[in-house]
DNA sequence: GATGAATGAGTGTTCATTCAT
DNA sequence: CATGAATGAACACTCATTCAT
C-alpha cells in the first residue's frame, strides 16, 4: 500500500511544522502531532524510530527543498555575481512563500537536536553554494577569506532579514530586497 | 526573617544559563535547574513568578550585559568606523569570553518564550548602536538604508561566527576577526 | 489496539469511594486514587478528562444508583402513604448496605466541586417522588407547601439519621426507622 | 501587648471563613489564608499549633456563636413550643445574617476534619435545647422518642432550608419559614 | 500496517511547615 | 511577637513510548 503511506507521512510532516509553528518545539509533543496528522500516536512510530528522528527528518526535508529552490534556474558557468543574485532572489521567494518551514529550521538550528545531526548532510546540499564562491575567490572576484565569514555576510542576513521576530519592523519590499543584495555583494567582493 | 539572598539568585542564574546550554531549552526542567543551582524547586518560585518569569529575566539580564560590554568605551564623538570597530571588538571578546551567555540568548529568541518579551526591553540598550549608525548615514559615511538591514550586516554575522553550532570549521582568530570587520564594513559604507 | 476496560474504570469508581471516605476528599490525590485502583495516574485520564472529572462521574453515579434504588418496587399508583413508605425503607436499606456511597455524596454536596454539577442531572433522577408527594398535595393528602420544605421534612432527616457522623449515638433499628417515618409522615401530611 | 493579639487572630478568623467560602476548603491554603488576612504565614504558627487547629478552633468559634444566638432570649420556663419557636426564628435570623459562617460549618462538619473534634465540645452548647426538648417529652407534649431523631426533624431542616446550594428553589420568606415551623412542630408533638 | 489503551517517569507548581532574624 | 525566606514532599497532569489487538 505505497499511496497511504505517503499521504500519512506527508500528513505527519505538515502536522509537526504547523504544530511547532503554532506551540513552538517545547509544547509539540508526539500525542499532539498525531491527533493533528489525524493519526493514532503508535503510527509514527511506524515511520519513525522516536520522536528526535521525526523532527530531524522534517528538518533535513525542509533544507533540502530550501536549497532546491535557491538552486533553480543556476547554472555554474553564469557570472558570479549574477549567480549569487539569483540564489539570493530565489531563497527569498521560498521563505516568503514557506514562512513556516523557514521558522521551524530556525527553531530547530537552535535546538540541542541539531547535535544529532550529521553535518554535511545538510552542506551536501548546498555545495553547489560554496563551488560558485569557491570560484569568485579563485577569479580574484570575492575575497580570499574563510567560506563561513563569507556565508556570514551572503545568506545568514537573510535569514535575519526574513524572520520576523528578528525585524520586525522591516517590510520585504522588492526595494529592500534589492539594497540587501548591494550590501551582501560589497562585503564580500574583492 | 531572613533576608532574600543575592547568592542564591546568582545560583540560579548560572544555574539556568549552564544547563540550558548543555541538555537544551526543552530538557531543562525547573527541578534540575534547581538541583544544579543546589536549591529547593520551591525557592525558585520565591525569587521569580514562574518558570517563563525565570528564563525571561535571564535572558534580559544577558542582554544587558552584552549591551554593556559592547559599549565599554565608546564615545558617541569618535569617528564612526571607530566606533563599531571597537563594539565590534568588544563583542567578540565578550562572546568568545562567555559562549554559554551567548548560546543562552540564542536559543531564547528562537523559542516561543521570546514572544513574552517586551521588545523595547530589549531595544533600549542597543539604542547608541543606533544612534552612531544613524550618525554615519547623516554624514554620508554609511549607506541610507534601513537599520534593520545595515543591523543583518553589521551585527549579526558576530553571532554567526562566534556561533560554534553554526561556525563549526571556523577558529575565531584575531586575523579572521579583522577579516570579518572589512566585510561589515565594506557592506555598509557609502 | 486495546479496548477499554471496564474492569479498570469499576476499580477506579471504588478507590475513589472507598479513599474518600477513609481520608477525606482533600487528601484524596489522583496518585492516591490510582494506587488504590492498582492502575496508572495516567491510566486515570484515559478514562476522565481530569480529577474533576472522576468525583463528578463518581457523585452522578451514585445519586443515579440511589434513587434507581429508592423506586424499587414503586408503582405510582400505590396510596400516598404507602408509596412515601416504601421509598424511606428502600433508602434506608441503600444506605445501611452502602454507607461509603452515601458518605461520599455528603462530602461531595459540601465541596466546591458541586457547583460545577448540572442540579437537573441529578434532579431528574428524583422526579418520581417528587410527582407522588405533587399527587399527595393535589389530593390534600399533604400539606400545600412549597416542595423543597416538604424535602426538608422528608427525605433529608434520612440523611441526617444514616449519617454516622451527625447521629452518633442512634443506632438504625427497624425500631428507630418506624419512629423516624412516623414524625416523617406527621410533618407533612395535611 | 493584648489588642494587637486579638486584632489578628480576629483578622485569621475572618481571613479563614471568607477563604473557605469563597474557594472551598481543598484551595484554602495556609499561605492564602495568612495573606488574606495581611498577615505573615509564619504568624498563624504563633496563634496555633497548625492548620487543623486554624480550622477546627474557627468551627468551634462559630458554632458557640450559633447557639449564643438561637438561645437568645429564651427562659427555660417558656411554655415548651414557644420557646422551640424562638430557638427555630433565632436560627434562621443568624443563618441569614451570616451565610458565610453557616456554610462554613457546612464544609467542615462533612470534611475529615471533624473527626479530630471533641463531639461534646459542640454538644455542651446545645445542651439548653435538649433539657427543653427531654422537658416536652416528659410533659407528653413530644413524642417519646430518640433525642437524635427529634433533632432530625427540628434543627436539621433549617439547615436544608438555609443552604442555598441545597435549596436553590425556595425563598425565605416569612411565610415559609413560618410553614417550615409548623412542619416541624407537627412531626415531634405528640 | 495501524490503532487506542496503558504506563512509569517526569512536568511546573503549591503545600504546610520551619528557619533565621 | 512577628516576619519573609526557604524547603522537601506532594500536587494535578502530560510526556514519549510500548502493548495488545
Amino acid at each position: 500500500m505505497r499511496t497511504k503511506d505517503e499521504i500519512k507521512q506527508q500528513a505527519l510532516f505538515d502536522a509537526t511544522v504547523k504544530l511547532v509553528n503554532e506551540i513552538g518545539f517545547v509544547a509539540s509533543s508526539v500525542n499532539k502531532i498525531a491527533k493533528e496528522a489525524k493519526v493514532s500516536p503508535a503510527t509514527i512510530y511506524v515511520y519513525y524510530k522516536n520522536k528526535d528522528d521525526l523532527l530531524i527528518s522534517t528538518y533535513i526535508s525542509i533544507k533540502r527543498s530550501l536549497s532546491e529552490a535557491a538552486l533553480a534556474g543556476i547554472d555554474e558557468n553564469m557570472p558570479i555575481r549574477s549567480a549569487l543574485k539569483k540564489i539570493w532572489y530565489n531563497m527569498f521567494d521560498y521563505i516568503s512563500e514557506h514562512t513556516e518551514y523557514f521558522q521551524y529550521t530556525e527553531q530547530f538550528a537552535n535546538s540541542p537536536y541539531s547535535e544529532q545531526l550529521n553535518p554535511e548532510e545538510i552542506e551536501k546540499h548546498f555545495e553547489p553554494m560554496q563551488r560558485i564562491i569557491q570560484k569568485g575567490i579563485d577569479q580574484k572576484i570575492i575575497k580570499d577569506v574563510h567560506f563561513d565569514i563569507l556565508g556570514a555576510f551572503t545568506f545568514y542576513p537573510i535569514m535575519v532579514l526574513a524572520n520576523a521576530r528578528l525585524s520586525r519592523n522591516l517590510e520585504l519590499t522588492e526595494e529592500n530586497i534589492k539594497s540587501a543584495f548591494v550590501l551582501a555583494w560589497d562585503a564580500i567582493k574583492y
